[in-house]
Formats: structure tokens, C-alpha cells, sequence
RNA sequence: GCGGCCAUAGCUCAACUGGUUAGAGCGCAGGACUGUGACUCCUGAGGUUACCGGUUCGAUCCCGGUUGGCCGCCCCA
């Protein structure tokens, strides 16, 4: 036998019988995000290495280390998409949507990649729900986003969920910010850890996410940087509070969400689950207002904000929540003897063309193990067709809950399946 | 990228400190029941013990490497 293939490290299949509860959530997004009037976009997998270096940062993992990036055969540096963000709005400068319309809702859904190591909840090709709202910079729209975010979640009956925000703020204040907390890092540079001494220099607001104690107690002692916001950040960020506060939103204000990508300013957020399914991959959610990302991408000056969901994630949370999403096939037919095989397979047709979910059993066999198939796959009624049938026209539904079969004529059967399956279950027989 | 754990049937796991034909439950298939599934009983198929090499008379078990998975750190979705 020859060498059984297998797939890449980190990229899953998904197989029926799981991929109903993905096609569930990816449904209930499409719904809840109609609603809000958001429209989907469907951008390439593969960009420009540039444009990640360019909006994500240089200097964050994702492009420093996590990007699948190779050569076409021009010459080309491509990469396949770590995030969504920049492609969408790559996507809007490039139809220059902004000379077609003030406001632009969009969302897309798709797979990912980074190449990181493996955990449950994280993988190589992972998969995002995202949303990006353009041309507002009033905090009415990051609140819009949040509030799709937790319509979503509820709908899909993910409750323990929590919303941190925070603010980031922007080009005004934020470099202030930065180098008065460089100032006090600075004087506790040797209490640092060693990650925490790198990032003093590339990144210093992350030194306040690091989970070292004695860090913590540092950035604890660091000025905090919602009190350090100018004064027009500083309302922005009050205003979606209150305006949380409006829609009955509730959320905590976590100095701590930082966001690994640079390009966000102002508000940031995160939604992250209790549950000890996802154990460190808590956060499902993650996003934030990006006010400079399109100008910076040589796009007009549009502000934005979005964020991306890990679909993966909710699926997990999903499945530990134990309910069923395939639906139920309706109607199973056996046929009695070969010579009603044909007239069986005539009426699954028929009754597939009328819109039931129907199963046979193409391969034929002995009643019995058709019987027993239609057992396997759960069929609400099974309808036995053989001689006696098609001489009289009439047939038993048998409901294979059990309980009393219903009498029915083949020329009707459709919609006296549809009537059965109506009616309530009937008592079991005692 | 760093540290730790693990890998036996489709799935969940056994195999008495290295010993002869590697077992069970579930699942799958057939039968008991030739026009009726499930429950019960019987039977069957399914394994290069992840892969490669080493130690040994002998390796599922010990050692090294590879691949894959899990947990923590890091980071994020």
C-alpha cells in the first residue's frame, strides 16, 4: 500500500456532522448582520506582502514571524491574508468607495493564516467573521459594531461573554503617552523581564499586557493611559461608554487591551468567553477603531472601525453547548422487492423535488437493511413501497419514534408527510 | 520561538516492572426475524502498536530521531 497522504500541520478539515454548527453561526452572522445593513465583501486570499507590513506593522509578530509569505513566478512577494482588516480596505481604496457613498458597512468571512504553534482554538488556517464600518468617526458606529457583536453572540446563545474596551488614543496624545511610560519603565528596566527589556524598545505598550508578576506590578505603577488621553480622545472615549450605556450594553473598561496590530487608535475591544473549553484562547473577538489605516494604505482620508470574530473559537463554544444543527431527514423510502425499486426511486424524486429531505438506500438490499438504515439516519418517517402499495395506491407512514403508522395515499404523500411532521408527537404507546 | 506531556482498531481505552496468535466497549457489517428499524443474543470485518533507526535471543513496552497532537509561556481569533 502506498504512503498515506495527510494535511498540513495546523489546517483542519471540517466534516459533516461539524460543519453544520460552522454553517449555523456563518447563517446567523449573514442574518444579524443584514440587519444592521452590512454588506458582505469577498477579497482574494492572497495579497501583496506589502500591504500586511504596511497596515499590520513591521514590527508585530503576525508580520515579524506568522505570515505565510512566498514568491509568484513574476517575481512577486505574496502573502496569504493574516487578518482581514487590510484587504477590505485595500478593497475600498481600490473602488474608491468613498466617492460613491459617505457611510460603508461591510463584513466578510473567511479563512486566515499565521503560522503559530498549535493549541486548541488556535490554529494555521483559522477562520474570521469581521466587519468593517467606514467613513464615521463618531462613536455611535464603534458602539454599532459592539452592539452587532453582542446581537450575534446572544442569538447564538454564547452568554458568557465580556466586553473589555479600551482607548488607545491617537496621534495627538498617544506618543506623549508612550514616552512618559518609556519614562517609568525606564527607571525599572532592570526589574524587568527579559521579553518585557525587548519590548521597552520595539513595543512598549505591551510591557502593560505582560502576565510577569513582578511586570505587572510595574505597568500597575505605569500612568495609565485612559487618563492620558487629549482632550477630543478623551470625549470620543466617554461618548462610547454612554452610549454602551444607552443600548444596555455592559462592558468593563480594561486598561490592558492593547491589540497586537498597530494600526489601531482610539477604541479597542475584546470579547472574551469563561468558558474552560477554549482555556487560553479566551478571546473570540477582538477589534477597534483604526482612524489612519486607509490614508496610510494611499487611500482618502477615512476613518474606520471594525472587528473580527474567531469563528473556530464560537464553533467550540457551540459544540460544548450541545445542541443539534443538522436537520432531521423527513422521509425515508424502502422499497419491498427489486421489482419496486424503480417506482421507489420515482417517488424519492418526486418527493425531493417537492422539498422534502428524503434518504434511500441506492445499493437496494433486504428490507430489513434498509429498515435499519433508515434507523442510522434519523428519518422522522419511513414509507415501505412494494407490491401491495403500488397495486393499491395507498402506503403506511411509519413514524420511527414510534407509535401508531398513518395511512396515506401515494399521490399525496408529500404533504401528509408535511402534516405528520406538524403534529405534535404522539404519546408513546403504553 | 521556549518549557513539559503524549501517540495501540473508525472512536474511547486495556495489555500483569521486555515474552509466544495485541484485547474490550462503542461504532460498522451479517444473521436469529424472507414486508418493517431501535432492545436482546450470535457471528464477522477492521492493527506494519504514528514513522525511521538502535539496544536485545526477543520491543506496544527501553534509547535516539522524525511527524503529529495536548498543556503552560509568548501572542492572538
Amino acid at each position: 500500500m502506498s504512503q498515506k497522504v495527510s494535511g498540513v500541520k495546523g489546517m483542519n478539515d471540517i466534516l459533516p456532522g461539524d460543519v453544520e454548527v460552522w454553517q449555523h453561526v456563518e447563517r446567523t452572522a449573514r442574518e444579524v448582520f443584514g440587519r444592521f445593513g452590512y454588506g458582505e465583501v469577498r477579497t482574494p486570499i492572497v495579497e501583496d506582502t506589502a500591504l500586511f507590513v504596511r497596515s499590520v506593522g513591521e514590527t508585530t509578530d503576525i508580520v515579524g514571524k506568522e505570515m505565510y509569505t512566498f514568491e509568484d513566478k513574476g517575481g512577486r512577494s505574496l502573502s496569504l491574508r493574516p487578518e482581514g482588516t487590510a484587504p477590505a480596505a485595500r478593497a475600498y481604496i481600490e473602488h474608491s468607495i468613498n466617492n460613491q457613498e459617505p457611510i460603508t458597512r461591510w463584513f466578510y468571512m473567511g479563512p486566515m493564516f499565521r503560522y503559530e504553534r498549535m493549541k486548541t482554538g488556535r490554529y494555521r488556517q483559522f477562520h474570521q467573521i469581521g466587519a468593517e464600518g467606514y467613513g464615521s468617526k463618531e462613536p455611535a458606529h464603534d458602539v454599532e459594531m459592539m452592539d452587532m457583536v453582542v446581537q450575534l453572540l446572544q442569538k447564538l446563545g454564547l452568554t458568557d461573554v465580556s466586553l473589555n474596551i479600551n482607548s488607545l488614543g491617537d496621534d495627538t496624545c498617544r506618543p506623549a503617552y508612550q514616552s512618559r511610560l518609556v519614562e517609568h519603565l525606564r527607571a525599572h528596566a532592570d526589574e524587568l523581564c527579559a521579553d518585557c527589556k525587548v519590548r521597552l524598545e520595539k513595543n512598549p505598550l505591551r510591557v502593560l499586557d505582560c502576565k510577569n508578576e513582578r511586570c505587572q506590578q510595574i505597568a500597575n505603577a505605569a500612568p495609565n493611559i485612559t487618563e492620558s488621553l487629549c482632550e477630543p480622545c478623551r470625549a470620543h472615549f466617554a461618548e462610547v461608554q454612554r452610549k454602551l450605556d444607552v443600548l444596555g450594553i455592559k462592558y468593563v473598561v480594561n486598561p490592558r487591551i492593547m491589540r497586537g496590530l498597530d494600526y489601531y487608535t482610539r477604541t479597542t475591544f475584546e470579547f472574551i468567553a469563561a468558558h474552560p473549553a477554549l482555556g487560553t484562547a479566551s478571546t473570540v473577538g477582538g477589534g477597534g477603531r483604526y482612524d489612519k489605516l486607509v490614508k496610510s494604505l494611499g487611500g482618502p482620508d477615512v476613518p474606520a472601525v471594525g472587528f473580527g470574530l474567531g469563528l473556530d473559537r464560537l464553533c467550540l463554544l457551540l459544540k460544548e453547548s450541545g445542541q443539534q444543527f443538522a436537520p432531521p431527514v423527513e422521509l425515508f423510502i424502502a422499497a419491498a422487492d427489486e421489482g419496486s425499486a424503480d417506482v421507489a426511486f420515482g417517488l424519492v424524486s418526486r418527493m425531493r423535488r417537492e422539498g422534502l429531505r428524503v434518504e434511500f438506500d441506492t445499493r437496494g438490499g433486504s428490507l430489513k437493511s434498509q429498515m435499519k438504515r433508515a434507523d442510522k439516519t434519523g428519518a422522522r418517517f419511513t414509507l415501505v413501497l412494494g407490491q401491495n402499495e403500488r397495486d393499491s395506491g395507498q402506503a403506511q407512514l411509519k413514524p420511527m419514534a414510534g407509535g401508531d403508522a398513518i395511512p396515506v395515499r401515494l399521490d399525496d404523500l408529500a404533504s401528509a408527510v408535511r402534516e405528520a411532521i406538524a403534529r405534535p408527537a404522539a404519546p408513546p404507546a403504553s
